[in-house]
DNA sequence: ATTGTATAAATTGTATCCAATTTGTGGGGG
DNA sequence: CCCCCACAAATTGGATACAATTTATACAAT
């Protein structure tokens, strides 16, 4: 057997079958029966457990094992609002202490692709996964250069919490007008944030990036299992 | 053998042993030593490791083993300042949603203990722990009031690294006297803080909660190895 | 003398076995 | 008829055995 494979493969299994739903909010997960349903041995499927509880996705049921975490629309503004002070931070922190010309850099490189994706005026199906790429990128670059990385470590666990992250999108393509304004919206703040970040406007660059955290939450108000909804995620 | 109680009993001890400096930062720990020296199998030390990794207090050392944190000055000041702001949300939150009677009644007993203890003018060894039992409550009923569960757990994270805490508070048994000015002042902070929830104002409470985890940074201050420097720990 | 390769030792990951605890069910007693 | 206790079944945690990978050292060749 391919040792350091199987434990990995188990851990990225059970992160897809808990996001894609296969394996329901509030199951309860027993070790025998999914290793056997896995084809491996109860010891890797013990970690991924262990893993698992450590992002949130699973919980504690009681005395014994573990169980799907439900997470409700409440918890996900609660982990958006928690995603908002900790960017606000980070864009804070990158604007008092200057921000060098490589990330400046990289910022208006994703601001110039941002901006080509807009100007038509109207949002293909197949913009949608380009921004989300260019938006990783965008907020990556700000807590990277922030320098404190506390802040990238909180994000990592909040960021597990399916719809609290900037790396999943959900579009409603039956609404692709409704798309293009709501995520130009979030552009022309990422320029109003770089303006911000490279005038040295710690409070400004804080606000702003707080007020687009909020601008996430519209993600709530979509059902995830109604027609025409999709759900992009990021590397 | 008493199941569930070892794996428990390795945790706290290995936790015990990084945080006291037993196992000097940097250090590579290996599986089979570790777990001779602590008479127990491997298992619950691999389990161990992927917990504390998780608590931030080990790091993977390349492909082959965990190694002990080591901790700068600058990431403790970071993850203050993460604490600074994820506190300062909880205290806004349970501002704007109103606080009920009874968190009041909670706060309000913390300031009252408070002033008991500074109504002397001055500040004895033992008053330290009684000061840090009510710190570590009078934190944790805003952050649980707050109603907002995404603040616990990043803060649950965030504190494991030392100095960075509520529940850790460095004394300097030789300097007495600013350190009764020290607590002193982050009392008065207690006291404009439940003020400002009690009043509804959110974005001061949020202010004075952000200024009062900054008041914290006088620990980094403190040579944690210097004669007379004691380190205290909650709950 | 230095570098590359091969072999050996050490360490980590995986599987199976055993013990202990918990939960569910059935029977007996109040 | 309901409740409590006991026993059995299931499940989880711990230990040991085994396989695979990585690292270090030694020897040889250039």
């Amino acid at each position: 057997m391919s040792s350091e494979r199987t434990g990995q493969r188990v851990l990225v299994t059970l992160r897809r079958m808990i996001s894609a739903g296969e394996l329901a909010a509030g199951e309860r997960l027993a070790e025998i029966p999914l290793a056997e349903r896995l084809g491996v041995s109860r010891m890797p499927v013990r970690m991924a457990f262990r893993e698992l509880e450590q992002e949130g996705l699973l919980v504690r049921a009681g005395a014994r094992g573990f169980a799907v975490r439900a997470v409700s629309p409440e918890q996900i503004i609660g982990a958006v609002e928690v995603r908002g002070v900790l960017e606000g931070l980070a864009a804070r922190l990158l604007a008092e202490r200057g921000a060098s010309e490589a990330v400046l850099d990289t910022l208006k490189t994703c601001l110039k692709e941002g901006d080509a994706l807009f100007e038509n005026g109207c949002f293909a199906e197949a913009d949608a996964p380009l921004y989300l790429d260019l938006n990783i990128r965008f907020h990556a670059a700000i807590i990277q250069a922030s320098g404190n990385l506390a802040i990238q470590e909180a994000l990592s666990r909040n960021d597990h919490l399916p719809f609290a992250s900037v790396k999943a999108l959900a579009i409603d393509r039956n609404n692709l007008a409704a798309e293009y304004k709501r995520l130009n919206y979030a552009h022309i703040q990422h320029h109003a944030i770089v303006e911000a970040i490279a005038a040295g406007q710690g409070a400004r660059a804080e606000a702003l990036m707080r007020e687009h955290a909020n601008a996430v939450l519209r993600y709530t108000e979509l059902d995830p299992a109604r027609e025409g909804v999709a759900i992009l995620r990021g590397s």
